[in-house]
DNA sequence: CGCGATCTATCCGCAATGGATATATCTGGG
DNA sequence: CCCAGATATATCCATTGCGGATAGATCGCG
């Protein structure tokens, strides 16, 4: 259906590197947090959907935030495109949701 | 990742039920208008769709609004467990939003 | 120095999506 | 009155997307 230009995985990596840099597995456990364990991605879709955002553009691999940080790791930073595809992508979510108020299924904004 | 406990296609037809009962046609053309086009849904998606969502109680069969409206058509109406699940699915996307929103990704509310 | 933990990466199976197709019925024009 | 195209439901199949399993490398700690 693609309803929505990004996929759910890409939406979520945008939202957790918007606050800055982080590495793969960091990634995931900033998502899980913001989602209290409601979206759990697992390292298939993760990688994969890394090596795909920063093809796309998205995404960009940045210096690690420590000198002496892992250097297994990979840190990846949001690019101003990044930023525009998860902020239209919201915008986009917030219609539904505002779609959804229309009809009273949701409580009045305060 | 089932990020979503409802699809998003399940999703937009008990949007679009919300307002009222639809053929099931009616309804792909009320979520192309609802989505301005963005969500287009295949009639295998859809068909598929209601038959499961019917079978789960989120939807139920429902007498055509007119008496002399074509046979073919069958009208589904939603139920109260689909009006619960709609608005618990709006209320995750809310949080979403609301982070990318925190994020400075979107503007402010007026 | 060894062992479990961490980290990235790829592969494979499964589920979900939606287009193609089939069938039936309605509607309008000649 | 009949035919053609439009409408409507329904199923089938190919493609895609997701996530778990697995592999391989490196880290940190006892």
């Amino acid at each position: 259906m693609q309803q929505r230009s990004l996929n759910p995985p890409v939406f979520h990596i945008l939202l957790a590197l918007a606050d800055g840099s982080l590495h793969g597995l960091g990634i995931a456990d900033r998502i899980d947090a913001l989602t209290r364990g409601a979206v759990d991605l697992g390292p298939g879709t993760l990688y994969r959907s890394l090596k795909e955002m920063a093809e796309m553009g998205l995404i960009r691999e940045a210096a690690p935030p420590d000198s002496d940080a892992d250097p297994r790791r990979k840190y990846y930073a949001i690019t101003a495109q990044g930023r525009r595809a998860v902020a239209a992508e919201a915008a986009s979510l917030e219609r539904l949701v505002q779609a959804a108020r229309d009809r009273k299924l949701l409580p009045e904004r305060a």
